[in-house]
DNA sequence: TTAAGACTGATACGCAGTCTCAATTTGATA
DNA sequence: TATCAAATTGAGACTGCGTATCAGTCTTAA
């Protein structure tokens, strides 16, 4: 934990950002959660946790932190950005439920190989990739014996 | 193109929709376009082509027809959709240039294939799926001659 | 201590997309 | 063809995420 932090300052030095004390409250809640948070989840839980951050300085942060690799952003709903750290992690690509909204993590090697012949077909080089799958998780999959869910 | 616009009317039939004029405009529009458009860009169009339709009806229309997989939405850049219609058409996925905001479409049956094992892993019912590679493409990829690009 | 520059926070703003609701259109039926 | 209930439309208000602004604060180095 101090030791993604610790990544996570480097990566700022390096790019001439300071970890201020607002920016390390931030990164330090992204850290704590597991799972996945929006924006607004870490403004209101750092205001609830008694070391309020302005709206602006959260995005903010989450904007250069996002640059490094070391935290990833998601759009699954759209319109509302979910983060993740990712330090430390492997990467991952998701499942999302379009029913209950679950998100499932996956990887698959063999997804990202065939992908390096991909860009590499195209003379592309990537930065950085975005799989999802939606659909339905196993309980929210309608049963054949139920009638099928409108959509 | 009118069997094009004939499988969008099956579509709406069966789901209770009726295609009427300002909706037959919307379709009759993305479809004569190749490539992406933006639900902004299809109202500008309509309206310079002698034939608005409103704001509403635009967003409406493309999200109903959307539902049938006979056009597709993508989010590339993050707060602006673009569409392209699928009627006919394989699908694809997409490389997304950085720099200069190039689309490239790529289709791969084995990562297809992978991703059946994927979601059958986890007993997931898949409906729809977005894979994008965001980088550089061949003329913006920075030459090893010359200085990196400032992200 | 001081000055330059980085950072913060309150809030105004931008903008894509949705909602509202009165007016209109549709199409099934008589 | 006339009628009417239901679906649709359009103008514009509204929502909500995220960004820009800018005056004030904090750092840092001399």
């Amino acid at each position: 934990m101090a030791e993604q932090l610790k990544s996570i300052e480097e990566f700022m030095k390096s790019r001439g950002f300071k970890l201020t004390r607002p920016r390390r409250r931030v990164v330090e809640k992204l850290l704590a959660v597991k799972g996945h948070v929006t924006a607004d989840d870490l403004i209101d839980l750092l205001r609830k946790g008694g070391t309020p951050v302005s709206r602006a300085t959260v995005y903010r942060t989450l904007g250069i932190v996002s640059q490094s690799g070391l935290i990833d952003g998601h759009d699954f709903q759209g319109g509302k950005k979910v983060y993740e750290p990712m330090v430390g992690r492997a990467h991952h690509d998701h499942l999302f439920c379009i029913s209950c909204g679950k998100v499932i993590e996956f990887s698959e090697e063999a997804i990202e190989r065939l992908q390096d012949l991909v860009v590499a077909r195209y003379r592309f080089t990537p930065v950085y990739h975005s799989h999802k799958i939606f659909g339905y998780c196993e309980t929210c999959t309608p049963k054949p014996a139920l009638k099928a869910r409108r959509s």
